[in-house]
DNA sequence: TTTTTTTACTAAAACGTTTTAGTATGTTTG
DNA sequence: CAAACATACTAAAACGTTTTAGTAAAAAAA
């Protein structure tokens, strides 16, 4: 029943050549290897008759390349990832890349385990979205020889490629937004966290802050807190304690939810009376009333340069020579929610 | 540099035995091989010393077998999609299968394109939500005996695995429900198409409307005019020969997310005065002001159901034996949005 | 004419597994 | 005591490619 596909033996057999002969004419090489003009024409068109196509495992085998990508995420179902692994999936797919996304939930065992799991040889490159703690299983890989391309934040003093955005002046920026729309109490709602991209957007509000004179209200919510779904509790807490809070700044899409739902369910006007800003922007922001005010990351830009910076590392047999770190600039989009009340 | 990885080849040297014996007892196959106790232990010792993995590749190679699924949605960014990739994922991999994901923006080229970009051979089965015109796509990957389960509808006449909701009593319980909160004249939003979950939920709704002496006011947009970003045009000028409204059913998350943003920027105070119901539940509808009641579908059990269907297809040969269309019920999820006004 | 170079092609190894079809012992059984 | 069987292991083929190291004939150079 299972027709079993055609291999390059068929078309050997049935032209009386060799494979090796149409292996090369298949590759390209006709010409180098000196592949007569008329028979190269020959396997070709049979080629294209049998629509033949290579057993890409074999493939994969022999050269110890598979095409596939692995890009990992803390959660594939996350707005922002997901809007950036539909852009990230076609530019691979151009490139001839097939891609398995998967999520870390931003543990460090399950990365481990999941990298571990690809198992390095059966994969040509990751593009990881790193959790806390696995700096050291990411200089195993570059040690390793392994194309990585870090997404989102990075480690301090290791020298790796990556791409992020500016954290700092996109916090600064947002910030700086809301205090000349006259908020005065800007309360500022983060997770706890030393990660690169946390500690940037923390630093951004408490230098605008500062430099204006201000106060900084923080909320740093406990990760594994959030992950047992109590972060809301935290922030209900937090809105109790700061009653006089005239601004609040979400520093995470899943924060801005979050919150949302804590004001929604406790003291809905107050979303109206608020000064709000979330960091990455979400579809329904601009039709939620107040429309939310967002730092949007540029997803377009971040997948064209991680591919761009993949590529070469996939040709190269040395991965670890110059590395590049790409900062990218946010866009503040402003709607109502930032707006003088 | 590239330290190369430990091969079964190598444990053999080492132990001075054969590559086959080693293959034996790493597949668990010592006992039927009648190799001994002492050697077994020697070989998993060794094995687990030098952190042996062996090379899927070669496995595949060998087996025909990769381990990897296809799973195919219209848009992974979109969120009823990511959220299901989501769940499904961790369910492949429990099972020792990897996952990629694939978005075939419901185009038939595109969705042709993808599957015999994945070359048949190199993944060991297909989850698909169909576009349109793939049928025959789909029967020749069963005749060639590749597993395929279809996902959120299927096609008539065709004989294939599938998982699917109730789309029509999903549809008629939601309307049933606008009327009971005592709307009249309710709006059904939909798209131009006739695919079996859209003309589902189509027909669920103009049977309930139907049932109740109630007139039928419905909005088909093409698929392609959605495409380009002209849904919102649609939308608009449904609402204006409408005027009459007092509730509207969205048929898909996106078709809502549109709609809202139109009533938002023409009619802003129309959103808390009509009856809302969206087909598929988002994050956002919990904190909407009104909160959206919408048709929740069950993610974990579609995913269940999947891998369900999936496995005993996956160490079948024949493939083509008996299907199973497996209907899952929804969940109405009941928000402000439908409550009598 | 002999030597060198170029052209046109190929045999066979290699990638790392799994699996078939063994062999060489030792142990029962009739 | 031979025949049958069980135990403990292995050689080699196979999966479908790519690539190295060729060969044989024709063309060019000496």
């Amino acid at each position: 029943m299972k027709k079993k596909p055609v291999s390059i033996r068929n078309i050997a057999d049935e032209l009386k050549i060799s494979v090796t002969t149409v292996s090369f004419v298949l590759n390209g090489k006709a010409k180098e290897k000196h592949i007569s003009k008329e028979l190269t024409k020959k396997v070709l068109d049979y080629a294209k008759l049998i629509n033949y196509r290579p057993n890409q495992i074999a493939q994969s085998l022999r050269t110890g390349k598979s095409k596939i990508l692995v890009f990992m995420v803390e959660d594939i179902s996350n707005n922002f990832f997901s809007k950036l692994a539909r852009i990230f999936e076609d530019i691979a797919y151009e490139k001839g890349y097939k891609v398995i996304f998967c999520s870390n939930e931003n543990d460090d065992e399950k990365s481990n385990e999941l990298i571990n799991l690809f198992n390095f040889r059966q994969v040509d490159g990751f593009i990881i979205v790193p959790s806390p703690g696995i700096k050291d299983t990411i200089e195993g890989l570059i040690k390793d020889n392994i194309p990585v391309v870090l997404l989102d934040r990075f480690f301090e003093g290791l020298d790796c490629n990556s791409v992020v955005i500016d954290n700092v002046q996109a916090s600064f920026d947002a910030t700086q937004h809301l205090i000349q729309n006259k908020f005065k109490n800007i309360g500022f709602i983060t997770t706890a966290s030393d990660q690169s991209q946390m500690m940037g957007r923390l630093s951004g509000y408490e230098k605008a802050v500062a430099e204006n004179g201000l106060k900084s209200h923080t909320l740093q919510i406990p990760f594994n807190e959030i992950i047992k779904g109590r972060g809301k509790e935290y922030v209900k807490n937090f809105f109790e304690k700061y009653t006089d809070l005239d601004a609040v700044f979400f520093a995470t899409n899943y924060l801005a939810q979050s919150g949302l739902e804590v004001l929604k369910e406790n003291n809905p006007k107050l979303i109206k009376e608020l000064g709000i800003i979330a960091f990455d922007d979400n579809d329904m922001f601009k039709i939620y009333d107040p429309t939310i005010t967002s730092v949007a990351q540029p997803l377009i830009e971040i997948s064209t340069k991680l591919m761009e910076l993949m590529l070469p590392l996939l040709k190269k047999k040395d991965v670890s020579e110059t590395h590049h770190n790409i900062v990218l600039k946010t866009e503040l989009i402003l709607r109502e929610s930032s707006l003088v009340k």
